[in-house]
DNA sequence: CGCCCTATTGATCACGGTCAAGAGTCGTGG
DNA sequence: CCACGACTCTTGACCGTGATCAATAGGGCG
């Protein structure tokens, strides 16, 4: 679905453009036009396809990356050369603040899941921005905590909620914002099963049941990797009899 | 300031007193002598005993609390009444920065387990800080970071850790950083068990049950709160055998 | 001394993991 | 266009970790 030809790897676009792009995330939102300017001069646009290793953990930390298009997974490695899924981030997602941050080698792996369009800033200029600039700095902070937020509901939810819970949670998360009420809303599972299943925990064949069960519940309409939610209040208030 | 009489909840102590205490945590060290006593200025020093709930879910946040002294769990209330157990913080640490740096509420409930002394800062200087101070903002960015790469630890145990390897790796997190490696080293567990046992995601029953069996696999000696830990290189490795 | 709270121990059960086999699904090449 | 092979997904049978319920034993403290 992407492979269309466009610019080769590493090819810069239009500066202006770069510039947009990089002041869509939350994290540069901040930033003054000169400062955009001056990352958009050091930043790389490139596409990344599906099964690619950005980064390994241990890998010491080259820069920051903002994510535009597809979905990258961040798992750490066990000891049986398995691995545990611990966070499927999208357009508009980041990796590598805190490593880069903290000057330590990145501590999760980052394999690109669903073909990608991927901006690369070096560290020396965020590391530069951070010793410049205060807006930059609270505006990083913001966002890290932000992170630290999602990252205890993830250990919440995976210490009080079972199996079908944490799959309905998920697909609730999965809707669109603010969609209308009325309309049978549908999520896309962005990612093959596997993945979702790990993300959330639980091995591929008992996520598979679960996704059964809530079809036999009523609760679920499952077609390929479209699924259309046919009771939101049900599911978000309890999604299996007790 | 003070020397004002005791007060009873409040009792302040002598000003540079204060900033000393103040200068030790972490978050704080980079602050210059007159912001520290700006701060002191505003700060509350108070014996928290046991049992005393210092914030819940969904209240305000107030400020920034510092401990000093004794250890205050962090919980989150499940559907049924019950509460997990999300972190457990002692001496040196603090607690409130991210619903603070959110202007959010609480989303985790803070109850003292075991006698402490506390110092109270106010939303109102702390915010002053971060508008003002850029050094304070890199601070709690490093500290922010530091607390999500904790964080997200918690999380892969949870997720790729049995009960026993979860308490192996607690009983040696509780390890004094740089002990002699000669001398058989000894943790006291900081709280009664079933807070343990929930922050490491266990029952009470089975928390107890794992100690046991760790006891007659000969790699510790429990005796009353207090366990030996008879041989840390077998329990850091394979703390169960397969 | 007796009471209350905490820690242990036992018996049973369920959630979810593992292993194994079958059913789709999709891309590639003959 | 169909056939093949490689994946991914589903389904089944079984098992283990850890939860639940219940009863007993410590242990501090008024």
């Amino acid at each position: 679905m992407d492979a269309q030809g466009m610019e080769s790897p590493s090819a810069s676009v239009a500066a202006p453009a770069m510039e947009d792009m990089l002041a869509g995330f939350a994290l540069l939102a901040v930033l003054t036009r000169e400062d955009l300017q001056r990352l958009a001069r050091g930043a790389v646009h490139h596409s990344a396809p599906c099964g690619q290793i950005l980064f390994r953990q241990g890998d010491s930390c080259s820069g920051l990356r903002l994510i535009l298009k597809g979905r990258v997974k961040l798992s750490v490695d066990t000891v049986r050369g398995e691995e545990k899924v611990i966070a499927l981030i999208g357009a508009g997602g980041s990796l590598g603040e805190v490593p880069l941050l903290l000057g330590q080698p990145h501590r999760l792996t980052a394999e690109v899941v669903a073909d990608a369009s991927i901006i690369e800033l070096g560290a020396q200029i965020i590391l530069e921005q951070i010793a410049q600039n205060v807006h930059f700095v609270r505006s990083a902070l913001r966002d890290v905590c932000l992170r630290l937020v999602e990252r205890t509901r993830d250990l919440e939810n995976c210490m009080v909620l079972n199996g079908r819970q944490r799959v309905a949670d998920f697909l609730l998360s999965q809707l669109p914002a603010g969609v209308a009420p009325a309309a049978l809303p549908a999520v896309t599972l962005p990612v093959k099963n596997s993945i979702i299943a790990s993300r959330l925990n639980l091995t591929q064949e008992h996520f598979s049941r679960i996704l059964h069960e809530l079809q036999v519940a009523g609760l679920i309409e499952v077609r390929g990797r479209q699924i259309r939610l046919l009771d939101v209040a049900r599911m978000r208030y309890s999604p299996h009899e007790d």
